[in-house]
DNA sequence: TTTATAATTTAGGTTCGCCTAAGTCCCCTC
DNA sequence: GAGGGGACTTAGGCGAACCTAAATTATAAA
């Protein structure tokens, strides 16, 4: 495991130099908060176990060892940064440093399922592009043969792969219902002429709109 | 601003004398995973910030202080908890750990948020209470958007959200009496002690039970 | 080319939270 | 009420990450 101050380095030094360029020990400073002097050190430290190669008074670059951790965190920084603005409806700054710090606790799994509930955005709230994932079989796994649960039939199971909503009001109340990524639900019965339909999961019955019907992405179980 | 590791102790006291008693070092060690040793030079610099009130060889219990914060970060981490468990779908212990370097992290502004998400849960997975957010003001305004019909003042104005039931018949007679997700409804009196509430819709009046209130989900509207 | 200025590094020091080892205290048993 | 064992505290020390001040190097203007 990877202390979280380590991935906090790599991390901004992904950021300055995802357009190329090696990072600029005073860049580093002024993006973390603390004193250039403070840097150098820990550069010292990064280079001597094999995540960056640092050349006196020229920057620094990741190797690729150090990339691969880099890109993990930056990816769940602005998986969470998304998350943060789209659902939980954080404003401003605020955001970002909440991710910040968050985004060393999340786990992979919960990382993947993020990606999911969010549709699997392309980038942060900033415009920085989310690095992929590592492993291509999961997003394989994401973009499977999934449908809505509007156009499954009446008497038909599926399992909620996660919830396309335009606005964040509408994805709470959906959340709030139960309709969780990786809940099994039924399709009981469709009310004919545009009516609602009527699931049944966790227990109980409910009716919603043939329009919240068709947000909701599910991948079909038998 | 108060520290990170401030919060972390404050938190494990707090659990440790939700059910009276006071907080001793090694059980605190024991939850944190560290030397006994460690808690009491801790617990000596707490109780001299006035978070604790610490009486040497007997324990330590939280002051009015330290409580509220405290209160504050296990409310944070049981709804991360929550959150992590249902929403994400996160499984076994991870999503305590994730909990742990998160709530730290959380806002107050995405807390109340998360919480009105999760439809204001009461507990954690684990079974622990949820505590209370400090500002009742927050919690009326969480509680305005989505709840039930049950729950709306006379005179007030809502949006069907959905109809969750146990029985798919009672189901079924809800959806014909024409209370389909999305139709406005107002609710004209609530008969006291219990009795039914009167409710306005598509030009008629009509007198539901007030059990059957309880489960349609609607969201206020002006 | 020289030199001024900015960027970077080195050196020395501080704080914080943790540790181990060695006392000290409390309480239960006899 | 004496003793023993476990709980707790004290003392001394360590490493990590930060700081300031001073020295060094790079760079660009004169």
């Amino acid at each position: 495991m990877v202390a979280e101050i380590t991935e906090q380095y790599l991390k901004v030094m992904y950021k300055l130099t995802e357009r190329g360029g090696s990072a600029k020990t005073t860049d580093i400073a002024t993006e973390m908060g603390i004193a250039p002097a403070s840097v150098t050190e820990m550069l010292h430290k990064l280079a001597s176990r094999g995540y960056i190669r640092h050349t006196a008074y020229k920057g620094a670059v990741l190797t690729p060892r150090g990339r691969k951790i880099a890109r993990k965190i930056a990816r769940k920084h602005r998986l969470l940064e998304r998350f943060l603005n789209d659902v939980v409806g954080v404003r401003g700054t605020s955001g970002h440093e909440q991710a910040c710090k968050m985004e060393h606790a999340l786990s992979d799994e919960a990382e993947r399922n993020l990606c999911k509930i969010l549709n699997h955005p392309k980038e942060c709230p900033h415009g920085r592009k989310i690095p992929k994932c590592d492993r291509p079989i999961t997003c394989a796994r994401c973009t499977e043969s999934h449908t809505s649960l509007a156009d499954i039939g009446e008497g038909d199971s599926a399992v909620v792969s996660h919830v396309a909503c335009e606005s964040r009001d509408e994805l709470c109340e959906m959340l709030a219902m139960g309709f969780v990524p990786g809940c099994r639900v039924k399709v009981e019965k469709k009310v004919p002429m545009g009516g609602p339909i009527i699931v049944s999961f966790k227990g109980t019955k409910v009716a919603i709109a043939r329009e919240r019907g068709k947000i909701l992405h599910v991948t079909r179980a038998f």
